[in-house]
DNA sequence: ATAATAAGTGTCAATGTCACACTTACAAAA
DNA sequence: TTTTGTAAGTGTGACATTGACACTTATTAT
């Protein structure tokens, strides 16, 4: 045995997902009902055991694909958390993703066999051991990233209209913003296509299409480019 | 057992710290030379193992305590690395954290016991493991931790110059900054007390001090008080 | 006296931010 | 066919922030 490893020492390590995704009017998160113990039929974050092969950052993946039934979600580490009793079963630390998911790609039937269901962020349950505390951290993580880094056009489809983009926004922030003062901001930050296409459901008149234009925004990347709302 | 708690499945969790401090000209970081296997000889960061009934935050503690003597270091949680042969000798996951101290208050004999050495941030060793991506991590997110919240002050003695907070934040943000343009910046944060009192060592004209008002800093905070520099 | 050294101090131009209101396009109803 | 209702789309001006820039002051050593 090398000095310092002490078998006993040894943790379970989980993962725990926070999901987020979008829908028109409200930020949601992805919750399930537990059928399983401890804490059966209580609600929490869709989670899971780290695995003796793969990275935390794989072992996320796979949790969420388990549960949404997608691949290539955006996500992101938010801390670990490792409160002595936060698990009542066994001792267990939490390492914690993040993820952002256009909430139309999810596969249903994955989400009713887990017992998932979205909630808005102004009206969820409370969460078993100290997932309320995960999904309140995830929520001023997401408000800061989206202020520097425009990660929220996951949440919307492809095609989108610029009254969308802002309500995402006004969700993910949780403020009104100025129609005016905000076109001038996305448009003079360069990173839209805007299409020769209009959302006719909207109102009589129809509002331009846009499109994320992954290209240009990786372009300003590493520069000193950022979204401040 | 319960559903998915699989004992195979435990890992080692280590605690490796990026312990930071400052010495009138340039940022440091307290590396250790190994004394122990594996990988001795070379350098690494200050780490230890998670033990049974301690958090992550304490476990950080603990370790920090252990080589430079002090308690109650700003410290923050950084990041979990969790590649799977990290450490060569059985799989751990690394939980790191980053601590900022006075440098002039560590305890010399505990660092020699432990083969630990400053080095500056433009000339230290090659590390361990991925202790490399964990200070390069660390050092990113001290300089944004530092553009926001005024941490910094935790690196400078009690009473400081203006030129010594200037070349702090210099060394932090590794730019050159105006005089005047900080001054002015600084002044208007109003998070300062002007002492009475000059440091004669710097100038025949001698400079002023000043010590950081913590209680006019943490009425500001939780308002929308940030510092940019 | 004067030479040398670091401390201390203010202005202006450019840019960014924020508040603010009317016109336009279209469809549905009268 | 005119009117009405609805959301889309668009520009300006006041104010605050940022950043570039250079001389005077206090003191000690020569």
């Amino acid at each position: 045995m090398v000095k310092g490893y002490i078998p006993q020492d040894k943790v379970f390590l989980a993962v725990d997902c926070i999901i987020f995704g979008f829908d028109d009017e409200d930020l949601k998160v992805l919750l399930i009902k537990r059928d399983f113990e401890p804490a059966k039929g209580e609600w929490s974050l869709m989670g899971g055991f780290l695995k003796k092969n793969e990275t935390l950052d794989e072992s996320a993946s796979r949790i969420l694909k388990t549960l949404t039934g997608m691949n290539d979600i955006y996500m992101e580490q938010l801390y670990s958390f490792s409160e002595v009793d936060r698990d009542p079963f066994e001792r267990t630390i939490s390492t914690s993703y993040y993820a952002i998911i256009n909430i139309q790609n999810h596969n249903e039937e994955l989400i009713e066999n887990y017992n998932a269901k979205w909630f808005s962020l102004s009206k969820f349950p409370n969460l078993i051991f100290d997932h309320n505390k995960m999904l309140d951290k995830a929520i001023k993580r997401l408000r800061r990233r989206t202020s520097i880094n425009p990660i929220g056009f996951e949440l919307l489809p492809e095609k989108f209209t610029m009254r969308q983009l802002q309500k995402l926004y006004e969700a993910i922030l949780d403020k009104k913003l100025d129609k005016r003062n905000f076109v001038n901001k996305i448009n003079s930050m360069d990173i839209l296509i805007k299409l020769n296409e209009k959302d006719m459901t909207s109102s009589t008149k129809g509002s331009f299409l846009f499109m994320f234009d992954r290209e240009k925004y990786d372009e300003k990347q590493g520069n000193d480019f950022y979204l401040k709302l």
